[in-house]
DNA sequence: TCTGGGGTCCTAGGACCC
DNA sequence: TCTGGGGTCCTAGGACCC
């Protein structure tokens, strides 16, 4: 059995465990700069406000309703998923993080008489108690119908005390007789458009599909969840693994039309880079480099870039991917139109002592020494401590962060005041 | 005026090999 | 007149997730 436990609203939630006087009241998390919303609790929910509301469009409706507004604060729901996911991982070794605020637990050896319903329940209860953030459980054969039980678990909280557990064919179909083909893990707007277009609307519609007919028309990613929601375990819980790419992007607050201002934040953004990249000792061995106008301006002309450099070596050093994003940022940049948006990602990773030397150019060896005396700068004396002179020097953090609450669990001026 | 960020995987097509 | 077959690797683009 496969069990999938996801935090209710997390960041709403997270919000509320350090501000009890928020309870079952609405509450919206926005983007950064606080740009839409990303999260909201039930209440703000039942209020219509729809997920990606962009915030300076819903203003007036936070205000009548009263809504409280916090600007996201990643420090804090970062912590809270650790504690809760150290929770779970006391039930099972077998456990995939899957999200920030969800995880698929593999439960095996477990006899027919277990009681999978009680397991469910002590473990909501359980992390409730410990670290104050609702769970909903769901429990069934393969991951895909697990999703679909939390699915269940989470909209019927008052039937299902957030625990719903699918272990039967009459329970798997009424499930996907009941599940929207737009709801549907891994089905996203344009298969369920064109699922629609041919009448299917339900996930039981989309399994008595020709197995041959869905690899055709979508591919093999969508056979394999048609054959997983059928009950036949093909989806199996997944290694954690060093991550691929590493994105660091933004949305600026203005406009940039000039080159000046984005050479500062592709350097900027390349720095972020790689930090990321030490942090998992690895070097990458491209960097893509894009640019974007602002596309909700249609009165402006649009212009959108991207460009991919391959690098003469592997390398984490932040002067030189700084260097070579500035050099791939020119290469794409265009007078006359406003950007609103840029970002550096790096890929084709090797690991740090596994870097094959190239015959004529190689990483600078000083830089190894200078990045360690760098990275310890920056953790002794607070980030951003030591730049380079090619980023912003006066301005730390441009980004709108109005409503931000305190990092109550990672730091140390913030942690909370009881009053006796 | 104001609209997020960070990831993964798959496929088709082209370039190349013998 | 008539011009093969089998394979790998890489990339861009598109889909998906939270």
């Amino acid at each position: 059995m496969f069990a999938l436990v996801d935090c209710n609203n997390f960041y709403a939630s997270c919000e509320r465990v350090f501000r009890p006087d928020l309870n079952e009241k609405p509450i919206v998390v926005l983007s950064n700069n606080d740009g839409c919303v990303i999260a909201r609790s039930n209440e703000a929910k039942a209020l219509g406000i729809p997920m990606g509301a962009p915030a300076f469009e819903y203003e007036k409706i936070f205000q009548q309703n009263n809504i409280q507004v916090f600007s996201a604060n990643f420090a804090l729901y970062g912590d809270m998923s650790q504690r809760v996911m150290n929770i779970l991982s006391e039930y099972t070794p077998n456990i995939e993080m899957y999200s920030i605020d969800e995880c698929f637990l593999q439960l095996t050896g477990f006899d027919a008489h277990f009681n999978l319903q009680q397991y469910g329940n002590t473990m909501c209860k359980k992390v409730l108690q410990y670290t104050g953030i609702p769970i909903s459980v769901g429990i069934a054969t393969t991951k895909s119908l697990s999703k679909v039980a939390n699915k269940i678990a989470k909209k019927y909280t008052k039937q299902t005390g957030g625990v719903y557990i699918i272990d039967n064919e009459e329970k798997r179909l009424k499930a996907l007789k009941w599940l929207k083909i737009e709801d549907v893990w891994g089905i996203g707007r344009q298969h369920s458009k064109r699922l629609h277009a041919i009448g299917i609307t339900t996930a039981f519609a989309f399994t008595q599909l020709d197995n041959a007919y869905v690899q055709k028309q979508f591919s093999i990613v969508e056979l394999r969840l048609k054959q997983d929601l059928q009950g036949i375990p093909t989806l199996g819980l997944e290694e954690v693994q060093a991550k691929k790419s590493i994105a660091t992007t933004r949305t600026f607050e203005n406009n940039y039309t000039t080159v000046e201002e984005l050479i500062e934040r592709i350097s900027t953004f390349a720095v972020s880079c790689a930090e990321k990249l030490r942090k998992q000792n690895a070097c990458c061995n491209s960097l893509m480099v894009f640019i974007h106008s602002n596309r909700h301006r249609k009165d402006l002309p649009q212009y959108n870039r991207s460009i991919v450099i391959k690098l003469p070596f592997a390398t984490n050093s932040t002067i030189e991917l700084a260097k070579f994003a500035v050099q791939a940022l020119k290469l794409i940049f265009k007078q006359g139109y406003a950007y609103k948006k840029a970002g550096v990602i790096v890929q084709d990773f090797v690991t740090e002592n596994n870097i094959q030397q190239t015959l004529f150019e190689n990483r600078n060896p000083k830089h190894i020494s200078l990045m360690k005396a760098i990275d310890q700068l920056n953790v002794n004396f607070g980030q951003q401590k030591i730049r380079l002179a090619s980023q912003d020097q006066k301005r730390v953090w441009k980004m709108k962060q109005e409503k931000l609450s305190p990092r109550y669990t990672t730091n140390l001026a913030d942690i909370i005041t009881v009053h006796t």
